[in-house]
DNA sequence: GTATCCCAGATGATATACGATCCTGCGACC
DNA sequence: GGTCGCAGGATCGTATATCATCTGGGATAC
């Protein structure tokens, strides 16, 4: 008979991967938590050799780093690490909505402007929380119809990052949220002018690119304010 | 004292790493090429264990597909594939372009002419390998002062994962030679041009950008007259 | 003749065990 | 008092062994 226990088609590595990821996007393994092997497959009930791979897959997405006999902790991200990352999640964002704009069916702008409409109410009695993922609907709606999943996998890999800091000191600048919204109205107002032959693909991308880089030069902005003498550890 | 017998350092995996990644890109492991972890844990004369690892780490950069139960094998890429990622690439190249233009030196600039001319001698008695070479180093130049690391890891990868298929049915396209070393003094020129305030960072981005979609755009045509019936399999 | 089932070989997945390396703290020596 | 050196513990790195799964071929029933 051998009930095969429901779902035995997912592999430790597998699981013990789906484990760490959602820790540490939800921000319970924050950044610098060390992620112990021995300790870790204590708690998975496994062995270390599937922890081991899991943990060296999300080195390699650049969630943890992991260090020769010594060994891995969820990823610490400097600012200019964060800047870095950020103006490649613009660039490649710009282009996914570039992309995507002569795509987008009636029904698509219609849900991507709904969205848009709940963030606008959110503004009132604004809960950071609410207002991301929001945010991340908004976009996700807009790359629906993006035809190159190379490109929308470097926005995914660019999002998970951006989680990794949620706790630590770049987190969101709620003066940014109106500005985000009207932003997103605009480049709503230009992917109908684009598919109406009033505006070009290059026209949305940078138009797109520049919404992710206001943010972000937001985000430096109050760091920068935060410290006002550089000379600090 | 205690000479370290130069280097021992280097850990079984990543000699693993580095022994599969030569031979996939130099063209020994043709895409398709299977991987045995117990073979190749004989060839390079260790356990299976650190073969695995690097067949991962591999594998997360797509240069080899891995199947549960199954095993790997060096990536097989389909031609829609190869576009996506090529897209990609002319993203990220044309940034990079971009990003890196106004810090160029004039020494680095004068290197990037140096190598466009060797391509344009190298026109006359033809031979793809070096012309690719010299194609690499131009652009590796060129990138040299690029301030976001991020994005040049970005170009790296898609460069490797192009050269996965330089034994495959994508190869070089002669009849873009010329102008290729044409665009590369285009791009030069209009870098020269935003140093002097004569040409917006943009010009720059695009111009970068188009010259690599054009030869996309040439392996492609050519993809398409060589299977005049594509209801051959 | 065809379809199905089953078995054996091949291969990957994981557990366990041992060795190597690095960090830490303590003590001795300068 | 400071610095060097030396255990000892913690942790990773790899080898070996065993289990699980897939694949392909051949026998059998229809």
């Amino acid at each position: 008979m051998t009930v095969p226990t429901t779902s035995t088609t997912v592999s430790k590595s597998q699981r013990a991967y789906t484990f760490l990821r959602e820790r540490i996007e939800d921000g319970r393994f924050v950044p610098g938590y060390r992620l112990v092997l021995a300790q870790l497959a204590g708690e998975l009930d496994m062995s270390v050799v599937p922890v081991r791979e899991a943990i060296r897959r999300l080195e390699a997405e650049g969630m943890v780093t992991f260090e020769r006999n010594v060994g891995a902790q969820v990823a610490l991200i400097k600012e200019t690490e964060y800047q870095h990352t950020m103006e490649t999640l613009a660039l490649v964002e710009g282009y996914a909505t570039a992309l995507s704009a002569p795509h987008l069916t009636g029904a698509q702008l219609d849900a991507a402007r709904e969205v848009n409409e709940r963030m606008r109410r959110c503004l009132a009695d604004f809960d950071p929380h609410r207002f991301t993922e929001l945010n991340l609907e908004f976009h996700a709606v807009l790359f629906e119809p993006c035809p190159n999943p190379h490109v929308l996998d470097l926005v995914h890999r660019g999002w998970r990052r951006m989680t990794v800091l949620r706790d630590s000191s770049f987190a969101f600048v709620p003066g940014r949220a109106q500005e985000s919204v009207a932003e997103h109205d605009r480049i709503l107002g230009l992917v109908a002018d684009l598919q109406a032959g009033r505006a070009t693909a290059t026209d949305v991308e940078l138009a797109a690119r520049r919404h992710r880089t206001a943010t972000l030069d937001a985000v430096l902005a109050r760091q920068a304010s935060r410290r006002p003498h550089p000379s600090e550890k």
